[in-house]
DNA sequence: GGACAGGTGCGGT
DNA sequence: ACCGCACCTGTC
């Protein structure tokens, strides 16, 4: 794959970056859509411009091998596209139509505060309430408001989180952060990704559904299913055999092992098209 | 009106 | 350990 840094820009191929895709894919909030195919991205205190055109995709931003490292710039899909895609026609197609996506490394704790406001939640309302917290408690920038820091996140009045919209998670955050605040950033080094779901699970906001979102997402560990509401779907039609809804994780995992992470991405993609288009057919 | 949105905490068995 | 249910809030 094909990536070049030229100044403040990073030209990728986009055969291998679909900026949208990759942003829409639920695994990230904080960006805002400019056009058909360009995204303003806020990480931390950090922001970036992508804009594709055709077959090539430039990241414009304040720190290069920041972004680079972002959107995991060093790895190869094609190995794991090549993998999945021969396990069954549903993969294959799921690989092809998601091609362009790529598992973020974002920061250990944005991802977290960030996924127990996912619960129960939907996109739009969680870009939402995480915008009005960065506004209310994140640092000015030159291109918009930094994610608070976790000190800003624990002393902060919880009333702040309800104005935001965040409802009943509004405790959760301040609690987590709290917690945050003297454990200081989960180390999960040492751990299996089985270990660290378990450990993350006693952050109060967290169960095992955003445990795993938090350890794709924010630790990069691959072989991880995160359970929606949608990958319940995709194994109820394409992969049910039994088991009950709190194993389909494992389950998931014990087939696609180190792969499982990028598995459940092509899938999440993949479900949501075609049932967003059968709705517009539909409609 | 009720279901749904990338679920979790809580209380009762 | 394992259910079943309530839950902020906006949208369809």
């Amino acid at each position: 794959m094909k990536v070049t840094i030229e100044g403040n820009n990073i030209i990728v191929d986009s055969s291998y970056l679909d900026i949208a895709d990759t942003l829409e894919c639920g695994q990230v909030f904080r960006y805002t859509k400019v056009s058909d195919k360009c995204y303003h991205i806020y990480s931390l205190d950090k922001h970036a411009y992508a804009s594709q055109q055709g077959s090539v995709t430039t990241i414009s931003c304040d720190d290069t091998s920041y972004w680079y490292n972002y959107f995991d710039l060093d790895s190869d899909y094609s190995i794991a596209c090549d993998i999945l895609g021969a396990t069954n026609n549903t993969m294959a197609c799921a690989c092809t139509s998601g091609k362009g996506i790529r598992i973020l490394r974002q920061d250990a704790t944005e991802t977290i505060i960030s996924f127990i406001i996912s619960a129960n939640n939907n996109i739009s309302r969680i870009r939402s309430i995480i915008d009005k917290i960065c506004i209310k408690l994140g640092k000015a920038t030159q291109y918009g408001y930094a994610f608070p820091t976790i000190e800003a996140l624990a002393n902060a009045d919880p009333q702040i989180y309800t104005e935001a919209g965040a409802g009943y998670r509004a405790s959760y955050i301040s609690a987590t952060a709290k917690s945050l605040l003297v454990d200081g950033v989960p180390d999960i080094d040492s751990m299996s990704s089985s270990q660290a779901n378990k450990m993350l699970c006693q952050y109060m906001g967290i169960g095992p559904k955003v445990a795993d979102c938090i350890l794709l997402f924010g630790y990069s560990r691959g072989d991880v299913v995160p359970v929606d509401t949608w990958i319940k779907k995709v194994y109820h039609n394409y992969y049910e055999c039994g088991h009950r809804d709190r194993d389909i994780a494992s389950y998931l995992v014990s087939i696609w092992g180190e792969h499982a992470g990028i598995a459940q991405q092509y899938l999440f993609h993949y479900e949501r098209k075609y049932r967003q288009s059968n709705n517009n057919s539909v409609q």
